[in-house]
DNA sequence: CCGTATCCGATCCGATACTG
DNA sequence: CAGTATCGGATCGGATACGG
């Protein structure tokens, strides 16, 4: 994926970046705190590197993801969540999110969830209770 | 694009659903209210009508929107935003068109933005300042 | 006006091998 | 640990034609 330099819409250029297989885990992944690469490909399931650094790349040329190198050996680098751009792209994705989990409680893959810790029993119970 | 049925994660599911090319163009569009297929056809600057039927159905199966049909001829449905989901959706689509607006404004692409009118010149300065 | 089917090139992404 | 390069199958999406 590359950014181009022709959009006249805001939501296209979003959307060519969440797009990509594993941005959208990457930026979740990264509302925790500044991760290391190894870190990241550890945390997020079935990601290869190579991935990885692509898809950070694309966060980084559009602005969400900044990169801190230190130095030294062995090496090390941080990536994080840009603190404006980064930050309000997390936003988003956190009601995505929210929206995931009232399609898989509806659909009942409620184990799922809550053997992921997501959400507790008593959580889903409620929404059910709501949702009739 | 398929919905598959043994997803673990909610950002996973839900990032299926937002990767094909349109929909979060969709979404934003539906936002202002129901609209027939053409409308959104006409709407929706380079949409092929394939791509058009096809997104909508991914957006229903998601439970993101709703279809309506009604009798008679000419024939006439009209696709909408669904109560819970489909308004939540798009509230994360607003921020991501927010984000996208962030990023335009940086980049200096600020002509497209004011000829759609999604912004006006004034808007833009103030944000100039506040970014230094 | 609304919807389905097919064909085909463009792209995405996973595996793998290699470098500093 | 962090990053680059390549190759090939799978998927996506545009064009086009056809049917209710």
């Amino acid at each position: 994926m590359k950014i181009r330099d022709d959009y006249t819409c805001p939501l296209e250029i979003v959307h060519d970046i969440i797009r990509g297989k594993w941005k959208t885990i990457i930026l979740y992944q990264l509302k925790e705190g500044p991760k290391s690469l190894s870190q990241l490909e550890r945390e997020i399931e079935g990601i290869s590197q190579k991935m990885l650094l692509e898809q950070l790349a694309e966060l980084k040329d559009f602005g969400l993801v900044q990169k801190k190198e230190f130095e030294g050996y062995p090496l090390h680098v941080e990536y994080s969540l840009t603190d404006r751009r980064g930050q309000k792209m997390v936003e988003a994705v956190s009601i995505m999110q929210m929206v995931g989990v009232d399609y898989m409680i509806e659909n009942n893959m409620d184990d799922a969830l809550i053997n992921k810790g997501i959400v507790t029993r008593e959580q889903i119970d409620k929404v059910r209770r709501e949702q009739g």
